[in-house]
DNA sequence: GAGGGTTCGTGACGACTGTCACCCCAAGGC
DNA sequence: GCCTTGGGGTGACAGTCGTCACGAACCCTC
């Protein structure tokens, strides 16, 4: 089924192809079931906000596609990419199960659908399917695992060109794209995002990527990067 | 009952007087009961290692009294302390869920006691108890968020001092003790390790702490430390 | 009380990078 | 065609902070 947003919609669980393959959805029937009832499916246009820092959580939200920038940011102005989620994840998980404000401001980067389920139900859900439970500790600790990743990416780097090159192998290990060439990324952010998911300005990644360029370490061609895994690594000191 | 450390051990979580106060460990009596049966209690003295950052998770580790640093370091032998673990918190519980290695490594700063449950034993009792799964749940929630703040304030700040004025907030928030000079806080690490928390050097907090002293914002007495809260409020950004 | 190991205090210096300012270019709306 | 807007490139400059070096203070053990 087509949408305004040219998306394709999934609106039960119980068909949905993706299951088996995602995480947190890949439960046994009963609860694929019950997970129906209670969601409600939407398909967003970019740049929707789903939830902003601060604000009490009503619910989960399940991304079913499209992903999802989620940032943080200070009274001054400047933004931090905490992370870009994509299909499969569930945000809000941690403020719904502590019933704590959200950490983190959630907003799409490309239309996407999200399956929402108010507070009150996910937690009656978790407590009704102890298999959902589990999917939900476990999703927790690949959060856990990906937000502790971000701290020694932060606290360890020396410079910021130790960031960008530690941030350019996250990327190739997670949809890097082996070629002769080197690894292909498809780079969808543009400077002052990637700024943005290291802590820097817009003006120093222009200068590391023509510094990067220069050496041979990345190769740019449109929105295409070859990168030489082994060149970046050197840059990096953990 | 005393033992070598001078630590009082307990147990028999059964009859643990804290339990009721601790989020992970209060659970119904039939769930303590099958914890107590399945967990080793010991008591390390201070600077033991409980595991190292890489290794291949062989349980989880339950703080029962005690503070425990987590770390992380880089290969340059940078070291930076992602947390402060204390009595209440379950160590090693991301990597024995997903089965990958611990990404910190443990070490107590003071004599502790704590239970010890094989990672088997622990998925398999999680699986038994839906009670057990929820507070894991729980549990792993605030790691989350807590690392979320850590992410925060390592990615946000402007600087230095901004970070040690954040760090120093987090405590009062935790452990202050109001007084008529300001927030009373025991400082138990050292300058090189306060240094650690926030990823900066030993010479920068000295100089840190006598520029605050001098701007009137903080004052030491021996252990002890008062925190003119609105001072260092004021060199926050967020 | 002597001595060795930590911990802390401080100066000099330089590299890195944030800030500000300006320009260029491409895409798209009118 | 013209203008606006957002993204990208670059130079100048200053401030911060890491590094190195050294000495003082403190705290154990012997």
């Amino acid at each position: 089924m087509k949408t305004p947003y040219n998306v394709d919609t999934q609106n039960d669980c119980s068909d949905c192809s993706f299951r088996a393959e995602r995480q947190f959805c890949n439960m046994a029937a009963p609860a694929v079931k019950a997970l129906d009832t209670i969601k409600f499916t939407a398909v967003y246009p970019k740049g929707s906000v789903l939830f902003v820092e601060g604000e009490q959580p009503r619910g989960v939200f399940i991304v079913c596609s499209g992903r999802v920038k989620l940032t943080t940011s200070s009274s001054e102005g400047k933004t931090l990419i905490v992370k870009i989620a994509e299909a499969g994840e569930v945000l809000g998980l941690s403020g719904s199960i502590l019933s704590t404000a959200f950490e983190v401001s959630a907003e799409t980067l490309e239309p996407s659908q999200i399956n929402f389920v108010r507070r009150e139900d996910f937690v009656g859900f978790l407590n009704a399917f102890p298999e959902a439970c589990m999917h939900t500790a476990q999703q927790l600790s690949e959060k856990y695992h990906s937000a502790q990743r971000e701290i020694r990416s932060l606290g360890l780097s020396q410079s910021t060109s130790e960031k960008l090159a530690r941030l350019f192998l996250d990327w190739c290990a997670r949809s890097g794209e082996e070629t002769p060439n080197g690894m292909r990324l498809k780079v969808l952010l543009t400077h002052e995002e990637i700024a943005q998911m290291i802590g820097t300005t817009r003006e120093t990644i222009t200068r590391l990527l023509s510094d990067f360029k220069r050496r041979k370490m990345i190769e740019v061609k449109g929105s295409s990067m070859f990168v030489q895994m082994a060149a970046l690594e050197a840059l990096v000191t953990i």
